[in-house]
DNA sequence: CATTAGACTTGCAGCCATCGAC
DNA sequence: GTCGATGGCTGCAAGTCTAATG
């Protein structure tokens, strides 16, 4: 359908990204293989394993949510309010939990069926060393020139100008916005009375040469000089690398603090170019057990912003992001924790839920075109396209973020009818990433969206309008509350990522190969990245290399044909053994240069489509591991290192698993 | 009931170590 | 053994979504 017209478009999934229909026969093949979840180790009684922890146990931990989410939402009338341990201490905010406690239980999570422990509680037990801070500026003393002459700079000033100068040779420098960001922070680091008035005299490129060739300098060291410092550094950081949880020794994900720079933001970010600066233990709040070793920190005479002890949530420290005061940074566990990984599991589960409300859900917002009311209307076509599309939600955004759009927010210059019942989409999405395709839509949907554009009745709506100005995403996900348990827009995407997946995978196959299944799993991955457009910057020097491999293909071709011609004398002489020879060699040169060919169509193809977003994402892992036993491919040959360690909770999948 | 705070997931790019071709 | 392409890993930006708040 889709794969002849690649190269320019994008998300041009054709019009039928989800024929999903069918499959009602599969429902619900559970992970039989997780453990009997009654027969789960009490909460802290495991060992401590090391780092990687046995599967088994660890998938044990975590009971299929069939059961939990299926029935079990009447139960729970009962508050959960008994432990009300915690509590007390602390600064004001923090606790939430105690209050709203009853109503969060009663209607959203009645798990646990026997009750052993509070589900809104994520740990019993906390340790940690807290975050690493990146090292203080150390001064350089190379100047930098202003109207030609050489400037001295305070080692403060000096920082912020390094981290301009650095970005020398970035596209950054050609951003009106970002130039005028940085001047504006860069001056009031200087000062009013510095000589440097403006951005436009002042050079950077002293700076950015030392930098350069400070950058040369590490590569040249000696290989001991190298390893002495690398093993220095996993010194220093060893101890922030792991957490205690409930007795799990755990990895953190990210326990570096961000160093200070200046903000890249993606698109036409209106803060690009500010000076992001030094965070300090007096920014960060930390999270840990409330026996727990507080940690420590390099600068004396300063404290932590504020100790809690919250058992309501994951994240080990955080501080406030100071780019954008609302935004915060947080420390958190790595993916294959036991955090993640439940979570993880959990999503699956509610993408695979869907499929049993799926049918309902179609005729339900198929039946909201003909509604009376346009914000029932405007729900239907946004959810449409939602579905079909995998579109995000798109929430509201501030005049301080870059401008871009999902569904909900799309606006009307967004989209297109076209002849024939064709929708165009262009916008800009998530970090600015162009999603511009055209569909074919019910020809009610066409009707309505040309409605939607034109708007209803008076002012005619301008571009800059809401598409769907009488709704927004959470309008939109309280509906979907009310047509299927814990329900959001996002669900979609995982959903549909997934069944795609599942479904190209299941498809008759003539591969026999470990390659050639490989082949197939990658096509049907691509389809999906593309269906989620999933896309990357054409790899630099892509057509380098292409044209490397046209050479290498025209090369091949020139000795392919002398072999035959050998071939040919060969035969003709009635040389028989040398025939033969030559024969093999014919055939072996046509093999390299399928190869060769089918490596570079491959590569032309996915010049543009990035695989691994899906893969980490929204492909539920126990397909391609129940794919992989079916078909007997090494897990390894689809599954990376740290692949294989986030998804360690779905290995037992059984080889018939159907999402 | 709308807005905001807070927590957690998703996403791309760039660096860097490794791998495979010569 | 060298060199450059590949792909993994890290960094951190940018989404989503729910509960708390006023």
């Amino acid at each position: 359908m889709s794969d002849s017209e690649d190269d320019m478009p994008l998300a041009q999934r054709g019009g039928g990204a989800v024929p999903v229909g069918a499959l009602q026969n599969n429902i619900l093949p559970l992970p039989r293989a997780l453990p009997d979840p009654r027969s789960a180790p009490t909460l802290t009684a495991m060992p401590l394993p090391g780092v990687r922890q046995a599967a088994v146990v660890a998938a044990a931990k975590m009971r299929p949510p069939e059961k939990a989410a299926k029935k079990a939402v009447p139960v729970a009338p009962k508050p959960a309010k008994r432990k009300a341990a915690d509590d007390d201490g602390k600064a004001g905010k923090a606790k939430k939990q105690r209050t709203i406690e009853p109503r969060s239980a009663a209607k959203a999570k009645p798990k646990k069926e026997g009750a052993v422990e509070d589900k809104s509680l994520k740990w019993n037990l906390l340790e940690h060393s807290g975050v690493l801070f990146p090292p203080e500026y150390t001064p350089h003393g190379v100047k930098m020139l202003y109207d030609g002459r050489l400037v001295d700079l305070t080692p403060e000033q000096e920082e912020v100008a390094t981290m301009f100068a650095v970005m020398k040779a970035t596209d950054y420098m050609q951003k009106p916005k970002f130039l005028s960001n940085f001047w504006a922070g860069f001056r009031e680091v200087l000062g009013p009375k510095h000589v440097v008035k403006c951005l436009d005299k002042a050079d950077f490129t002293p700076i950015y040469d030392w930098f350069m060739a400070e950058r040369e300098k590490k590569k040249t060291l000696p290989k001991e000089e190298k390893e002495r410092m690398k093993k220095e550094k996993e010194a220093a950081e060893a101890k922030y690398k792991f957490a205690l949880v409930d007795g799990r020794k755990e990895q953190v994900g990210n326990f570096r603090v961000e160093p200070p720079g200046l903000f890249r933001g993606r698109g036409e970010h209106p803060k690009m170019g500010m000076i992001k600066r030094r965070i300090f233990p007096r920014d960060i709040t930390i999270n840990i057990g409330e026996g727990a070793p507080l940690p420590e920190h390099p600068y004396v005479g300063q404290d932590w912003r504020e100790v809690r002890h919250d058992k309501t949530v994951t994240w080990l420290a955080f501080w406030k992001d100071p780019i954008s005061e609302k935004d915060y940074k947080y420390v958190w566990l790595a993916a294959n924790s036991q955090f993640k990984s439940e979570s993880d599991l959990q999503k699956y589960e509610k993408a695979r839920k869907l499929k049993l409300h799926i049918d309902k859900i179609r005729e339900d917002y198929e039946r909201a075109w003909e509604s009376g009311r346009v914000q029932e209307r405007q729900m239907g076509v946004a959810l449409y396209f939602i579905d079909k599309l995998a579109l995000r939600a798109g929430h509201e955004k501030d005049d301080d973020e870059a401008d871009t759009v999902g569904c909900c927010n799309l606006k009307v210059e967004n989209v297109e009818c076209l002849a024939n019942n064709h929708i165009k989409f262009d916008f800009l999405g998530k970090d600015s990433i162009r999603y511009e395709n055209e569909v074919a839509v019910k020809p009610r949907v066409w009707e309505l969206v040309k409605q939607f554009c034109r708007g209803d009745k008076k002012g005619d709506k301008a571009a800059g309008d809401q598409l769907f100005d009488t709704m927004d995403a959470n309008d939109l996900n309280k509906r979907l509350k009310e047509l299927m348990d814990g329900l959001s827009v996002k669900v979609f995407r995982t959903y549909n990522a997934s069944i795609v997946l599942d479904q190209l995978l299941h498809k008759e196959s003539a591969s026999e190969t470990v390659d050639e299944k490989k082949g197939d799993y990658d096509r049907a991955n691509k389809e999906v990245a593309i269906l989620c457009n999933h896309q990357r910057a054409v790899p630099k020097g892509h057509s380098g290399q292409m044209e490397k491999l046209e050479a290498r293909l025209l090369e091949l071709q020139g000795e392919l044909d002398t072999l035959s011609v050998d071939y040919l004398a060969a035969q003709r002489a009635k040389n028989s053994a040398k025939a033969e020879t030559l024969w093999r060699k014919v055939e072996k040169k046509k093999e390299q240069i399928a190869k060769v060919e089918l490596n570079a169509r491959a590569k032309e193809d996915l010049k543009m489509v990035a695989l691994g977003t899906s893969k980490i994402n929204y492909l539920d892992p126990r397909i391609t591991i129940a794919w992989c036993k079916a078909r007997e491919v090494p897990l390894e040959k689809v599954f990376n290192k740290s692949l294989l360690s986030k998804f360690f909770w779905a290995m037992d999948a059984p080889p018939d698993f159907r999402f």
